[in-house]
Parts: structure tokens; sequence; C-alpha cells
DNA sequence: CGAAAAATAATTGCATGCAATCCGTGCGAT
DNA sequence: ATCGCACGGATTGCATGCAATTATTTTTCG
């Protein structure tokens, strides 16, 4: 039980455990919205807000940037990543290539446990869409995501799984930045499919299924605006 | 001239770029073995080495642990990382994943400047490969790598590409651990014919020879003892 | 009144000091 | 002789202070 929760393993990173659990309270506002892209995370700030020193807080900011979800410019601070339509598109291109790379290894490894896993996550995730309000809708961004890195998980690469944490956090900033829709509520039901075709160990069934669901994600986003997008973004900070 | 060098985009991190020239020193000295895997890498140490205080040295240290290049164990200090046999499994399962992606892209953007620049990079492994000596030995090992990050460059993903600098530089890990023999001079041919197929824009037969080479390289490691190994790497610290 | 220059305020870069933690060692008890 | 335990050395964790840089505001001159 409780297995989602345990997906990024705790692994001893340079900084002490505290740095790491702001990064993750961070990232955790940044995937669901709550801190917008472009807003300023001054190392001040977030120090006093988490009640540690300069830094601590540095070292999460740090960490966050490593993944590409922050920028920082020297001597001037550190910022929530304003990706680019460049950029969109080379993330969900390699989401394109690893995501049925993974679903291929979860065929052959998936187990009864995992299925019940996927379960659970289907069951949270229609229970955020049939929930109304905002906290409803950031959780269900959340748990959108989520379904990918379970579906790393039980691929056993921990490896890709932890690109493609990165992948999906940077997707999230995308959306909230090009998303058309404010999520897409069709993705739930390709997700069960997708959890159907892998208990089933029908890999080409799963690997068409995931691939045109990424396809989908990525058609829900406006990158068609290339000359826009880079005033916009340029305007913006 | 000296292009290669340049192939990692300099983009601004958390820390200031003191710190980055500290790790891709450190970087460059563990994949071509000058730090062996389990070595030390005392903050005090570096910091000494590089005349720089404590905190520049931990932030090197942190990007490297970041890369998985370094393993940090709270109030122990840092080591050069040790990679499983498992761990070294998922690399090139990764690998295997990835290049194949890469040289799709690769082929379908190629230019006349980065056939060029393809062949500078061959001409420069054959000149180690032709030279003699421990440090001819180590700028083979590297040149083989950057390879197959041109080859990222070249397809023009940069987040790719910074997934495929951390997975060749762990590889150089797996291979100074598990190698049978030093280095695969094979692997050299094995470029030759993937250049060949790009500049052709043979996507078919690329992608074939980018696999087959992928698999060389693990093939040529020593990955068969999982009991052994298991028990060697607990023993090994 | 406008523009350039200088001072000011805010923020990060970096070094250092002290406290906390972990490992190894030696002593003593069983 | 072995196990438990306390002490000492070494190393990192973290906070803070000062210097450097950037952006902003004010001042001054044309």
């Amino acid at each position: 039980m409780d297995a989602k929760s345990e997906i990024s393993i705790e692994r001893d990173d340079g900084a002490g455990d505290r740095a790491q659990r702001i990064r993750d309270q961070l990232r955790h506002a940044i995937i669901d919205r709550r801190l917008a892209p472009g807003a300023k995370l001054s190392e001040q700030e977030v120090g006093a807000l988490f009640d540690v020193s300069r830094t601590v807080a540095k070292a999460a900011l740090q960490m966050l940037t490593f993944e590409g979800l922050v920028r920082t410019e020297r001597n001037r601070g550190a910022f929530v990543a304003n990706p680019s339509i460049e950029e969109a598109r080379q993330i969900f291109a390699s989401r394109r290539l690893i995501e049925p790379g993974l679903v291929q290894s979860a065929c052959a490894r998936i187990t009864e446990t995992d299925i019940a896993a996927f379960h659970r996550q289907l069951d949270e995730e229609s229970r955020h869409l049939s929930s109304r309000g905002p906290e409803a809708r950031r959780a269900e961004i959340k748990a959108s995501g989520d379904f990918h890195l379970l579906l790393a998980d039980v691929a056993g690469n921990t490896i890709l799984a932890k690109f493609m944490e990165e992948l999906v956090a940077r997707s999230s900033l995308v959306i909230a930045l090009y998303g058309r829709t404010g999520t897409s509520t069709c993705g739930h039901q390709e997700h069960r499919e997708i959890v159907n075709s892998l208990a089933n160990r029908d890999v080409e069934g799963a690997t068409k299924l995931i691939i045109s669901h990424v396809d989908h994600i990525e058609a829900d986003l406006d990158l068609k605006t290339p000359a826009q997008g880079s005033l916009r973004s340029a305007l913006m900070l």
C-alpha cells in the first residue's frame, strides 16, 4: 500500500534532507500552479518561509535549477522557469521517445501489485475529476502526472524514472503556459485504456496508446506561435 | 577547431560559474579514470585543490551528485560513485532506448557542418588510438564518449543531450568497474559506419548500427555476477 | 523638462565559525 | 575473549557576515 508515495527513492543527496524537503514542497507548488512561471524565488524569502537559513534555501533552489524547473541568473535571483515553445517541443519529443520504452518494460515486468497500484491511481484521478473547485483542479493535475511516474516506477528503471520525473514536472509548466483547456479530461480515459493493455500484457496496444496519449497532451497546447512566444517570454520577466 | 569542448551549453546554474568549472574538472577526472570509483572527495580537500572555500566545493560536489557520478552520505562525505551491476544494466537500457531516437532525429537534421564536426571527431578518436601511453588511453576514453554527445548535439534536443551527458559519464564509470578490455577498439570503426549512414540519411541503417554499437559496449562488460556483484558492492565500501 | 550620472537599496556570491553527527579506538565488564 | 560503551578525531550541516553585483531612485546638468 501507499506505493506511489515512495516512487522517488530517498537518495541521500549532497545537501541534507531539509533542503530536499523544501525542494519537494516548492516543486509541488510549481507543478500544481500555485507558483506561476516567472515568479521570483528569493533565497531570503524561501528561507524565511521554511524557517531555514539562506544556505539551505539556496541548495533547494539549486536542485530545482538542475531539474529545469527554476532558472537562476547570476546576482539576480531564482525564478520559476518560463519554458519557451522550443523547449516545450523538446520536452514532448523526449516523452514520445521515452514513454513507449517504459511501456514495453512495464509490460514485461508488471505484477498484480502493480496493477492494483494503477487502479488506485485511476481511482484517485477520477475522484479529483468529479470534485469541484480550484483545489481539486490542482490535485487533478498532480495526479495526472503521477500516472506517468507510476508507469516509470513499474518499468523498473531508476534512471529513466528520474528523467521522467523531470519531464513530467516540466510538462506541467508547459501546460500552464501554453495549455488551451485547463486539463484534458479525456486523458483519464486514455490512462484507463493503457492500464488495461498493460494488465493484458498487450505490448503493441499499450505502446500505441501511450504514443497517442502523449500526442494528445501536446495537441492540447498552443505551440504554433513562434514569434508571439518569444516576445511574450521576453516581456514576461 | 576545438568545437567539441563547447558542446554543453553554458547555462547559468544556481551556483556561480566557479563551482561549475570545478565540477567540469572533477567530472573530466572521473570519466577518464584519474579518480577511481569509491575515491573520497572531501569538501576541504577539493576546496584546497581549487583554492576556494568549502561552500563552492560543496556546490560542485552537489552537482556531480545530481548527475549520479558522486554519491554523498550524510555527515560522511562524497565519494566517486560505485555503480552496481543493476545500475549498469539500467544505464545501458536507457541508452538503448534514447540513442536510436537521437539517431533518427539527427538523420533528419544533419547538415554539412555537422558532418564535418563528426569527421573531426572521428579523426580525434583515431589520433588517440594510434598514440601510446596512459594519457592517450584516457583521451581515447573521453573521445569515445564525446562521439555520443556530438550525436545528441546534432539531434538538436537540449534535454535529451543533457540526459546523454549523464548517461555517457556514468557509462564511463561502469566500464571502469566492469569492463573486460580497457576499451573496445572496434568501437571506432562502428562510429565511422554510423557517421556514414547519417551522412547518407539512412535512418534505418544508422538505427541498427547504433543499437548494435551500444550492445557491443555492454557486451564487453562483465555483468553476469548478480550474487557476487551484490556481495562485492557491499564489501567494497 | 529630459537625460545622464551618482548614490542607494536589494540581492546574491562566498568565506568562515560553531554545532551536530558519525566512525574508530580503547577501556572495562561479563 | 567478546561484547558494550564512552571518548576523541574528523567531516559535514548550517547560520551568519561581508563583499560584489545589479536594479532603482535621486540628483544634477544641459
